[in-house]
DNA sequence: GCCTGCGTTGAGGTCAGACCACAAGTATAC
DNA sequence: GTATACTTGTGGTCTGACCTCAACGCAGGC
C-alpha cells in the first residue's frame, strides 16, 4: 500500500513555496520588479491549493520581499533593500522600543555608514549626492520637497557604503521614524543650516575623509534629533527605572 | 440577504487582525509567550474568517512577533527581539548580500553595542556576564557547550547595551551567520584564546571602559572573521585601509 | 510497578470552489 | 470626442470539510 505520505519534500507548503520563488530568484529568473504569475495559475504549477501557494507569498509580502498589489498582480520587490514596513512597529509594540532608541540606533549606524561612504564611495555616488544637496537649497521654501532630497540624500550615501545589509537596517529605521514623525506636527526646522551641514557631510565623503564624514554626520543627526525634540537619551543616575 | 459591501472600515482584513492584536500587546492583555485563543474560535470572536485571521497571524509569525507550533497553539514571541528567521536569507537573496557584508555590519554594530553596555550595564548583567566566561572555560572541551556560552555572552551584552533594537538587528545577522556556518565543517578555533578574550571584554565593560570594550570587541570579532576562513572584503588593489 | 500502545482530543494545516473587490482596458452612448 | 458602462484579469474573503500533529490518558503486557 502507498503510505499516504512519505515523499521527501513534506515541509510545510509555505515554506514549499517560499524556497521555490526563492530559488527562482536565486538563479536570476526572477529580477526585481518582476511580476510572478497569476495565483491560480502558479498554484497549479506548483501542484497545491492557493490557500497554500498565498500563504507563503504574504510570508514573503511581510518581510518586503514581495510586493502585492490588488486587482494588478504579485510582484518581487524592487526600490532600497528594506525590511518589512511594519516590522519595527509591531516589535516595538512587543519590546516597548522607544523613540530615542531608534535615534540611537540612526545615529550610531549612519555615521558609520557614512565613514565606509568615504572610504568606498564612487564618482556617480558623488554625483548623485551633490544634486540632491542642489535640490535642497533650492527647496528652501518648500518643506516637503526639502524633506524628499533629504532623505534621498541618506539613501545615497547609504548605497555608497557598499554594504547593502547596514542599508537595509537604517532604511527601515528611517522609515519607522519618518511616519512616526508625520503624525506630528510639521516642524520647521532650520533648513538653511540643514542644507549646509549635508553639503559639509558630501564634501567629507568626496575627499575621502572617513573620520571626519563620520563625525560630521554624528552631529547632524543629532541636531535633527533634539530639533525634532525629541530630547534626552537615558541619562543615569535621574532614572529610577527599576529595571528587571 | 448578503450584506453588500461598504459596510464601514474595510481595511484589509489582514491589518485588521494584526491591529488587533498588536493592540491585545499594547494594552498588556497579551505578554509574550502568551498563547492565544484558538484559530477557530478567534475568529468568531472577531467576525472575520478563520482564513483571514490566518492570514494576519501569518504576517506577525514572519516578523518573528508570533510563533505558531502546530498541533499546540499561536503564541505571542518570547525569547530576545529579533526580526524573522528568514528575513536576511531571503533579502540576501534579492539583493545579493555577501557573508562578508553581514561581518562587517556585526563588526560594527556589536563594538559599538559593547560600548553602550560599558556604559549603562548593571549588576544583574555583569553578573551574568561572568558566568557565561566561566562556563567557556569550563567547556574548553566540547565545541558545541562552547559554543552556546559564546554566543549567550554576546546577548548578555546586546540586553545591557539597553537598546532593544540594536539588539534585535545583531540577533537576525548573527543567527544568520549562525546557520551559514553549521553548514560547513565544524571549525576548531582556538577555544582558551577565545575565552581570553571574552574574559578581557567582560572586564572591560565592568570597568565602564567604554572605548576598551568597543576595541576589544572589534578585535575579537576580527579574529573570529579570520579563523572562519571568511576572509576580507573588496579587496581592489587599492586597499589603503589607512582610516581607523 | 513500570513501560508500551493506541485511541481521544484539541489545535494548526490544507484543500476545493464559489463569490467579492479592485484596476485597467474596451466598447458603447450621448 | 468624451464620458460612462461593460468586460476581463487578478488579488481578497468566505465556507466547511478533511488531514496532520502533539499531548494526554487509559489499558494491556512485562
Amino acid at each position: 500500500m502507498p503510505r499516504t505520505k512519505q515523499d521527501e519534500p513534506n515541509t510545510h507548503r509555505t515554506m514549499q513555496v517560499v524556497n521555490h520563488i526563492r530559488s527562482l530568484i536565486e538563479n536570476g529568473t526572477l529580477q526585481p520588479g518582476d511580476k510572478i504569475p497569476p495565483e491560480r495559475e502558479f498554484a497549479r504549477t506548483l501542484k497545491i491549493s492557493r490557500a497554500s501557494l498565498r500563504t507563503g507569498i504574504g510570508y514573503m509580502a511581510a518581510m518586503g520581499v514581495m510586493k502585492v498589489r490588488h486587482g494588478v498582480g504579485t510582484f518581487v520587490a524592487d526600490g532600497p533593500p528594506e525590511f518589512g514596513k511594519a516590522s519595527l512597529g509591531l516589535m516595538g509594540a512587543l519590546h516597548g522600543f522607544q523613540t530615542w532608541q531608534m535615534f540611537e540606533a540612526r545615529i550610531i549606524l549612519e555615521s558609520n555608514i557614512a565613514a565606509l561612504a568615504a572610504e568606498r564611495g564612487k564618482d556617480e555616488h558623488y554625483t548623485a549626492m551633490a544634486e540632491e544637496v542642489a535640490e535642497m537649497f533650492a527647496a528652501m521654501e518648500s518643506p516637503a520637497d526639502f524633506l524628499i532630497h533629504d532623505l534621498l540624500f541618506h539613501r545615497i550615501i547609504s548605497q555608497a557604503s557598499g554594504n547593502p545589509i547596514l542599508a537595509a537596517v537604517i532604511e527601515t529605521i528611517t522609515s519607522a521614524l519618518y511616519d512616526k514623525r508625520r503624525k506630528t506636527v510639521e516642524r520647521s526646522i532650520d533648513m538653511r543650516e540643514s542644507a549646509e551641514m549635508h553639503r559639509e557631510i558630501y564634501r567629507a565623503i568626496r575627499a575621502r575623509k572617513s573620520q571626519e564624514a563620520r563625525k560630521l554626520m554624528e552631529e547632524h543627526l543629532r541636531m535633527a534629533q533634539t530639533s525634532q525634540g525629541m530630547e534626552r537619551p537615558p541619562d543615569r543616575k535621574a532614572v529610577l527605572v527599576a529595571s528587571r
